[in-house]
DNA sequence: AGCACGCCGACT
DNA sequence: GTCGGCGTGCTC
């Protein structure tokens, strides 16, 4: 019986090949599987591939089909099971098999360029002079060699040529014919990465919630299975049970994956883990180079770690006996890929764990919501941790009306309460943190009076101000209109417009308390590597008495010094521009109030609003998760949103503004004729909008985009199939839309 | 990505 | 006419 391997051939050019078919030879000197690295024929080339499935037979005609070239050093490149996974997320994420491949492939590597990392780049091969008169006195048809000439001659990177002038290949081979042009190899370098030396830590005692959870959890990897949710607030001791699973999966000669949200901002995490096991953690830092990637990526292949401690892209790890998989802080969106396999971390966890037989612990104070009622309906075990350790107090958290400050006088950002404690922890030597919860640089329209945000009419969602238009928008539906002169609730003209920044708060600090230090953390201060930590540590070491920051400060601080932490305007988020405003106001101000006195005193929280009666700010302050999940799943229902619905995007950009409008259009026209003619459609499509997007325009590009939002039930995933088979048929070459599920923004 | 093929403007 | 630049399409 004949056999046929399907091969991804390493043509990093089109994104088209799903795979080419060859004929395993009867006498080849190895056994194939998937994930072998292999050298196949191709064309007139030999080139590196990747075995992707062995076949029985093939529909390519007898006549054209070719035999499997040799294997590539002893064949090894991954297993099969990141294989079968890679293929798992080119169909769940609608994206190619080499992008997805790319995801479980040793970092940087594209099959072919296995060992040195290097490039070729055009480089001058005559005097600037020869270069500048062959400018001059070139034909100005040749355009290309002309703008080729001029890059060279500017000593721009291959990084510019390649942006600039795509097919440079062609050109400067034309240009190296004439002697004036030749083409060098380059190696990218790397550095060395030490490892920091952490003092063993002995084993706390444990709660008796502590001791059950990581009985059930032991008790399930000893299965292998179960996937669990450890329901705790911050404080409750749930890295414990994280470490003693850990422990667990290696006494039972298994690995051990631990995702957190971001690397930098959770050092102790890390620290706690090398604390306890060692040499056999590796750490997948976000700064680390690609050698060093590279490195990581080999002791975990070989077995010399047992645990991977890192962010999103460390569900990747290559563990071939891989027993747990940690999601900590499992709410948060930076397990969510936002570009080329626009995939979900925490459900590749699930998969992962589905083929291994592993068993997954999810962790969170607040879960999202989709997660949460998988929990409560048994899909998923809960386990909850009610107390914290040491008998921790949970801050006391103070809301404060700031319409009420208004009337009273105050038109400061800071209200008198805040001011007051300020005031104290300064006095004391305390430290405190002010969060400025501001997300994008969205700004909204809201009462004074009455709080209320203007909503769109279709949407109950926030609309957003277009500042060059001077309209509201929303960015769900695409609703346009002109802000109102009056609040369509309670009539008031006291309209604001919200939007405040960093700079301004930090100014009004230093007229408040005139000479105190503050650091300040956002986007504009992080801009490099450990710009974070340096930040974070710098406040540890108590060079400032206030950290000022977004809500990326909320999950690196754990220290005893803070008494005080003021949450500026929590509003901001509850108005964002999207259904979570609720969900995200919420995990906030509960993180935030996990921030305040972890040492011996007290901690203050402060949290200043203009809804002081919205669930999402008084259910946080109380520290009642369950109470407020019930009041936005009603929501959620009402207003018919995910959960309860599935929003899919698709989303056309080109320089030229018609053009992807006559796309985007021609593809709606399409879609409408397929979703006519099937039945599952009917009565669970809600919504279908074709608009031009919010943003209309970003880098240049037109962004035009349509909008479909249907039921969630049984059906829905095959609904999302036919979305994506339609899609692949409607591509015919040119701009293919950019299909995303639930997406987390609509801009 | 490479490489062949074939179209089209420029020039002996 | 033909030569070379440059776009297009194919590779199991």
């Amino acid at each position: 019986m004949e056999r046929y391997a399907r091969v991804l051939v390493d043509v990093a050019g089109q994104e088209l090949e799903q795979g080419f078919d060859y004929r395993i030879p009867a006498d080849y000197p190895c056994a194939v599987s998937p994930g072998m690295s292999v050298t196949v024929p191709f064309g007139k080339r030999k080139l590196a591939g990747l075995v992707l499935e062995i076949m029985q037979k093939t529909d390519v005609p007898p006549d054209r089909i070719r035999d499997m070239g040799p294997p590539r050093y002893d064949g090894e490149a991954v297993s099969e099971e990141m294989i079968r996974l890679a293929l798992w997320m080119a169909h769940r994420y609608h994206c190619s098999v080499q992008e997805a491949v790319r995801c479980v492939l040793p970092p940087g590597t594209r099959a072919d360029k296995a060992k040195p990392q290097t490039y070729t780049k055009p480089v001058l091969n005559v005097s600037k002079e020869a270069a500048g008169l062959f400018i001059d006195t070139c034909p100005p048809s040749r355009k290309r060699q002309i703008l080729l000439m001029e890059l060279l001659l500017s000593d721009a990177g291959i990084g510019q040529i390649r942006a600039k002038l795509p097919e440079w290949q062609a050109v400067a081979h034309a240009l190296e014919k004439k002697g004036l042009v030749r083409t060098e190899t380059a190696v990218a370098q790397r550095i060395p990465y030490e490892q920091i030396p952490v003092e063993p830590d002995t084993e706390p005692e444990l709660m008796p919630e502590q001791e059950q959870a990581i009985g059930r959890i032991r008790d399930a990897m000893a299965s292998g299975s179960g996937t669990f949710y450890l329901f705790g607030v911050t404080g409750s001791g749930k890295t414990e049970v994280y470490l003693q699973c850990a422990k667990y999966a290696m006494q039972t000669g298994r690995s051990t994956i631990i995702l957190v949200p971001e690397i930098s901002l959770t050092p102790q995490m890390v620290k706690r883990f090398r604390a306890r096991f060692g040499e056999s953690v590796c750490v997948f830092h976000s700064a680390l180079t690609l050698a060093e990637r590279r490195d990581q990526w080999q002791r975990v292949k070989n077995g010399t770690v047992k645990v991977a401690v890192g962010a999103r892209s460390a569900i990747f790890a290559p563990f071939d006996d891989l027993g747990l998989i940690v999601v900590d802080e499992e709410h948060e969106t930076s397990y969510l890929s936002e570009h080329a396999p626009r995939y979900d971390a925490v459900e590749v966890a699930q998969e992962r764990c589905r083929m291994h037989g592993a068993t997954l612990v999810m962790g969170s104070a607040t879960p999202s919501l989709g997660r949460y009622a998988k929990a409560l309906d048994g899909t998923i075990t809960l386990l909850k941790l009610n107390g914290r350790v040491r008998g921790l107090p949970m801050p006391e958290v103070s809301i404060v009306d700031m319409r009420e400050e208004l009337k009273a006088g105050n038109r400061s950002m800071f209200s008198g309460q805040l001011k007051e404690a300020i005031q104290n922890a300064l006095f004391n030597g305390q430290q405190t943190v002010l969060f400025l919860n501001r997300r994008g640089y969205h700004t909204f329209v809201s009462c004074r009076d009455c709080g209320e945000a203007v909503k769109c009419p279709h949407c109950d969602v926030s609309m957003t101000y277009h500042r060059t238009q001077n309209r509201l928008v929303c960015h769900y539906c695409g609703f346009e209109m002109y802000p109102p002169r009056k609040c369509p609730s309670c009539g008031s003209s006291r309209i604001r417009y919200f939007g405040a920044g960093t700079q301004r708060i930090e100014d009004e600090l230093q007229t408040l308390f005139p000479g105190v230090k503050t650091l300040r953390m956002d986007r504009d201060t992080t801009r490099t590597k450990d710009s974070h930590e340096q930040i974070l540590s710098a406040f540890g070491r108590g060079e400032a008495q206030i950290l000022l920051g977004t809500q990326m400060v909320a999950k690196g601080l754990d220290f005893p010094n803070i008494t005080v932490v003021g949450v500026l305007a929590a509003d901001t988020a509850l108005h964002a521009p999207d259904y979570t405003g609720a969900e995200r106001t919420f995990q906030l101000i509960a993180q935030v109030a996990g921030r305040a006195g972890r040492g011996n005193t007290p901690g203050r929280v402060v949290v200043q609003t203009y809804s002081p009666e919205e669930a999402a700010i008084c259910l946080a302050a109380q520290h009642d998760y369950p109470a407020f999940y019930e009041d936005e799943m009603k929501r959620r229902q009402e207003g018919q949103f995910p959960p309860f619905t599935r929003f899919i995007r698709f989303l056309f950009t080109d320089t030229d503004g018609e053009r992807a409008k006559a796309q985007c259009e021609r593809f709606a026209e399409f879609l409408k004729t397929k979703i006519r003619a099937e039945k599952v459609f009917h009565g669970r499509l809600l919504q279908f909008r074709c608009t031009e997007s919010p943003l209309a325009r970003i880098d240049n590009r037109y962004r035009y985009q349509i909008v479909l939002k249907m039921i969630e039930d049984e059906a829905t995933d095959d609904m999302t199939e036919d979305l994506m088979r339609w899609d692949d048929e409607f591509h015919t070459g040119q701009a293919r839309p950019v299909m995303e599920i639930n997406p987390h923004h609509m801009v």
